[in-house]
DNA sequence: AATGAATGAGTATTCATTCAT
DNA sequence: AATGAATGAATACTCATTCAT
């Protein structure tokens, strides 16, 4: 029993985000879970229909958090490769803050069987809204630059958890950089 | 009880292998691996020594194996640009015979906390290879654009799981041979 | 599934008491005592961390009773070598209704390892309150007679329990009472 | 595997002696003991038929050694009082040879159970000799008086082992000269 | 809204023993 | 005489979930 501010429904939500980042889904039980955020095991099933509905809480949570995060940093500049720029910073700083976790949604993608459909979406469609939000943001360009981003800013978030070093971001953003 | 051929610790690697690349490590139990590999609980700790050591064995052979397909494609051709190509199919060919799971070393990667070293480290070890691998096919150009191969080459893996389509592949391909 | 009067947490401390006074700890499986107890697995780690944590519930427990029983037959007497002799026949009164299994304390301490110090400690706290009420009852007399008379009970059970005869206490019995 | 000198079923006996003595005979297992005396698993079954006649060999070899080793201490006095005061100091030297772990016998007797009929005879036939070695020693003094240093010499063993300490066997030693 | 108690099925690992060579 | 492989049953413990209050 740790947490103690907030109401239980967001400490739960707060340590679950906390656990399922850091150490997986799989291994993360539900017993670590209501003990760290200091609430009844019951009062979890209170507030999520089950394990999984809290993991489906944490990933939309977590995706209009980092979402925001992306936009703040981008918003900061105005010409479309300054955007470009601010946003692969953002993966420094996330790499920096996070000690390299990568991403949550990638994360539990490798976690997740065909089956578990609500998962795969909100997942999938995590991705998409950040494929469209480089795209929009390189709306001059032709499709396959904005993919070629895309993809280096994948591979940037993917190799940096790897390696636990932030060359593969500092590598990725001077290649689209070079693109543009 | 399923399996009956060959040898029980073959059968147990095997068993491991399907069953910890298209469920994660920790989604499955000994009871399923022993089950399905029709070998007896206390045989599996007869040839390895823990979960783990089944799951760094499974990365181990991975790797041969993988390193080896991917060695056979790209033999095919003789230019760099033309292996770079076959390299890209050979992931296209990956992603049909194994249902779009990516990438074996990611995934564990995902399951992967900082105190796992053995584990982390054979999954460096895998990716290490592979951009050298990939650099010695491109002697003749900058790291940067060594780099750049790799990177799209990562996420062509990712993003065809992650979207359980070859689009991703297609496209990095392409962009792949534009830098050449 | 035997027993099924009183809470579980109760019904878990009982078996246990049977069982590993009658049977040994290590001999002794979390298996029977859940079975005998009529109380599911995970139930027992509801009420008790660990096996250890049982096995020290056990010990307090049976200090409590073993000394409360012991209190009750000195009580009786009035002076102090006629309760020196109750306390040996509270002795034969255990070996008559527990078929000779000797001292619980002493039983535990031939399983213990330097490492269980809260096991140990238990142990020798109650051979101490033990040592301290027998010397309270001989207030009058030399250290060394206190001593003696606490050495010779302590043979009377170890040796009952040997032998599984009553002998033992009766000799004891004798020797102490001359000795005063 | 450990040890390579001796012969397989000395060095299996030799292994046992020390765990069963140290650990207790069912917190040590099969494994650790093949482990630790450097020796197939099967080759245990080779010597001894089970688990448990290994116990009984190292036992019977136990008994003759502890016997032998009181003997040489109390025939280095001449005198009864002088050899039942070198008994006791036999005691003291075991003590400090074997970090107070008390007496193998009754160590093993408390995890015995009445079904164990084997093993219960070796115990009471070593207890049976200890007792006539010492009676002999005291062979003009009544049958109480020998038993009671027979008594105040089990004790002066238990408690020692109890308290981690030399003074049980000091004032027993005390105790038990003061009888002659 | 919140909780402590309870549970059946599962976790990874070890047990003592046997068998084929 | 000696061993490596194999096993069914047990080990202590944890899982996600439900229920009565």
């Amino acid at each position: 029993m740790k947490k103690k501010t907030g109401d239980p429904k967001q400490r739960l939500l707060d340590t679950a985000t906390t656990l399922f980042y850091n150490q997986g889904y799989h291994a993360t039980g539900i017993n670590q879970v209501i003990e760290e955020a200091g609430v009844a095991r019951a009062s979890l099933y209170l507030h999520y229909e089950s394990k999984e509905s809290l993991l489906l809480a944490f990933l939309n949570q977590r995706h209009i958090d980092w979402m925001a995060g992306l936009k703040s940093f981008t918003d900061e500049a105005s010409k479309p490769k300054d955007k470009i720029a601010a946003a692969f910073d953002f993966l420094s700083d996330n790499n920096e803050r996070e000690h390299f976790r990568g991403c949550a949604f990638l994360n539990i993608l490798s976690e997740t069987t065909e089956k578990d459909t609500a998962v795969l979406t909100v997942i999938q469609d995590h991705k998409k809204d950040l494929r469209a939000f480089l795209g929009e943001i390189l709306t001059n360009e032709k499709q396959l630059i904005k993919d070629h981003v895309y993809l280096l800013f994948e591979s940037a978030i993917v190799e940096s958890q790897l390696y636990r070093n932030q060359w593969p971001v500092q590598e990725a953003r001077k290649m689209a950089l070079g693109l543009l």
